[in-house]
DNA sequence: GTTCTAGAAC
DNA sequence: GTTCTAGAAC
């Protein structure tokens, strides 16, 4: 499989995209996306600095294969399959909606497939920009329940009525009962803060609306989707102006399989520096794949109509080895991780941070 | 989602 | 011997 190059148009669609940055990797690959080229391109080899010049060599050819997503995945799926390489198939670009559609329809078939932030009183920026473009949105807490470096215990637990995935619903349900656990709210939506929080900062955005899970998302929900979006990317800059840390980077999105019943767009930073995070499974999951930005959700959800996650491989995702956000180093396990976060000072260099 | 713990890994 | 993981129970 060395030297040999692959080409992704962008109408792949970018979830599709992540399932096939995994399978590239996972076959002992390396995978390079570029920004701003005509069309999305990966590079299969152990040495990519040895396939940059083909790269150069074949991106004129880049045209040929817009329009062509399913078809190509199943032609790259192929191609791993067997070892042996075969030019990829050209396909016309679609003329219309329709045939979109169409395509999106066929895909889906088959796919079934670093400063320290001090602890400080919310300041009223937020509350101005809020006030310029939605006079709805307040923030409720008095004071910040983020508590960097301190033990999760003082927290306090967050009080349980039912069973455990029906946990967020009773918040929306009870939100006087739940009023400390409240960051902020408006007509639309709610933000918690995460009652077993895996960084420095984590909060969840839910929507009042009763969506339950990713898997039940349609079109028509895009609207919310957006907002809460809106509202997830104010937040980390309220939290990275309050911190004083220009460095304070964030995740925003949802897990491919949630463990909680009502949709929740989780908010993180990326310092997973938490007493929470005890196992491989909480550390992959808020990583990619297996983790998906809100862009990248909105995106999916815009162009084929519903989420499309093979609940399978996104299981093995949590199984996956550990792998560093800032290097791409494998962590042997989770005290390797944790001595790893706590020195490394390199930027986030997987997914998409905020 | 968490907690608990048997037994694997070191 | 101790540390760590992973699966069952909730």
């Amino acid at each position: 499989m060395e030297g040999k190059v692959f080409f992704l148009s962008p109408t792949c669609g970018a979830l599709r995209m992540m399932m096939i940055k995994s399978m590239i990797e996972k076959s002992g690959g390396l995978v390079e996306k570029r920004e701003g080229a005509r069309a999305d391109y990966f590079v299969f080899d152990k040495t990519v600095a040895a396939c940059r010049k083909k790269v150069e060599d074949l991106r004129r050819s880049f045209q040929r294969f817009e329009g062509a997503k399913p078809v190509h995945v199943q032609w790259l799926e192929q191609t791993l399959r067997n070892n042996t390489w075969q030019d990829p198939p050209v396909v016309p670009l679609p003329s219309s909606e329709e045939e979109r559609e169409r395509d999106a329809e066929e895909g889906r078939e088959r796919e079934s497939l670093e400063a320290v932030p001090k602890k400080r009183r919310m300041t009223e920026d937020l509350d101005k920009e809020q006030v310029e473009d939605d006079n709805q949105t307040r923030i409720l807490a008095e004071e910040s329940r983020f508590t960097p470096y301190a033990p999760n215990e003082r927290r306090g637990r967050p009080v349980l009525s039912g069973h455990f995935e029906h946990a967020l619903l009773d918040i929306l349900d009870n939100l006087g009962k739940h009023r400390s656990s409240v960051l902020l709210e408006d007509k639309r939506c709610v933000v918690i803060y995460d009652g077993f929080p895996k960084a420095r900062y984590h909060s969840l955005v839910l929507p009042k609306e009763k969506i339950m899970s990713i898997h039940d998302l349609k079109r028509s929900n895009l609207e919310v989707l957006r907002h809460m979006h809106e509202i997830a990317v104010k937040l980390t800059k309220h939290l990275r102006q309050d911190s004083g840390c220009e460095e304070l980077s964030f995740r925003i999105g949802y897990h491919s399989i949630p463990s909680l019943k009502l949709l929740h767009l989780h908010v993180i930073s990326t310092d997973f520096d938490s007493p929470c995070l005890k196992n491989k499974k909480h550390w992959n999951s808020f990583q990619p794949p297996f983790f998906i930005d809100s862009g990248m959700l909105m995106e999916d959800l815009e162009r084929n109509g519903k989420i499309s996650i093979n609940k399978e491989q996104a299981l093995q995702w949590l199984k996956d080895d550990m792998i560093s956000h800032r290097t791409e180093e494998k962590m042997k396990n989770i005290p390797a991780l944790k001595d790893h976060l706590a020195r490394c000072k390199k930027p986030v260099c997987t997914g998409k941070v905020y």
